[in-house]
DNA sequence: TACGTCCAACGTCAAGGTCA
DNA sequence: TGACCTTGACGTTGGACGTA
């Protein structure tokens, strides 16, 4: 690891230390202004009870608090109470068929439509980096790492489609799990950019509907203020 | 120019959600 | 019910930018 990498490395790690004990100490509140977003939309355009408002999160803090002599929110709990959440599609596409205007995540690209699912459908990227770390990214954009080019032409995936019950040895036990997760976390990478993609629209839509809103409580105001001084009798 | 800081993006893990 | 999907959390990286 550089030496810039590991400073930002430890950075990061006394960020988290310093979070975490922040929130112990605000009551369960939510710094996270996206999960605050959510939940507050949860709330009020879904009506789903399963994700708790930011006020019960703060609410279970508290008990949590009260039960724990010390106040410190086990890290994993604070996780399970904040982890799940609908997904910004769905959040989005309810918002767009209650409110003209909003816009609807589209849904997967006809280009991945037209392709056989699961082993057909994996997008392989043209080049493969691998970092100092041992991770690989597709980005392109790093020069300094050495390109790994695909062993095989195909994806790795097609491997997978031999049948379970045709391996015998532990050896290609170990090499079908082994291809099994290659090709999960392939499947998850590409997912979690997916997902990111979606966040970053779900919140552009957001920020564009508080933008519309506010010009609307604008208006609003002024007509108020005009009817106020139509309505209210001439003193002199 | 070296260094520090911030930020965006990424890969991975874990856990809840969804669907056949 | 198991396989797969989705997404929050975490750790890591590289680039941009300011500063001494």
């Amino acid at each position: 690891m550089s030496k810039c990498g590991r400073k930002k490395y430890i950075k990061t790690n006394l960020r988290q230390m310093t979070m975490e004990t922040i929130e112990s100490q605000q009551d369960g509140s939510v710094t996270d202004s996206v999960a605050e977003s959510e939940s507050a939309h949860m709330q009020t355009q879904t009506g789903q009870n399963s994700v708790p408002t930011l006020a019960q999160v703060a609410t279970i803090a508290e008990t949590d608090e009260s039960a724990e002599s010390e106040g410190v929110i086990d890290s994993h709990k604070r996780r399970e109470i904040l982890s799940r959440r609908p997904s910004y599609r769905k959040i989005l596409n309810e918002l767009s068929s209650d409110v003209p205007g909003v816009p609807k995540i589209e849904e997967e690209k006809p280009e991945e439509e037209g392709t056989p699912p699961n082993i057909a459908t994996m997008a392989v990227p043209t080049s493969i980096y691998q970092t100092s770390t041992g991770q690989y990214t597709a980005t392109g954009d790093m020069p300094t790492y050495q390109i790994r080019a695909p062993t095989t032409a195909l994806p790795q995936g097609v491997v997978m489609a031999a049948s379970p019950g045709s391996l015998h040895s532990p050896q290609q036990l170990a090499e079908e799990a082994t291809r099994k997760r290659e090709l999960r976390l392939m499947k998850n990478r590409e997912a979690a950019k997916e997902c990111r993609r979606r966040k970053k629209e779900y919140v552009k839509c957001l920020e564009s509907r508080v933008a519309v809103l506010e010009v609307q409580n604008k208006k609003l105001i002024e007509e108020l203020e005009t009817l106020k001084d139509i309505c209210s009798p001439k003193t002199d």
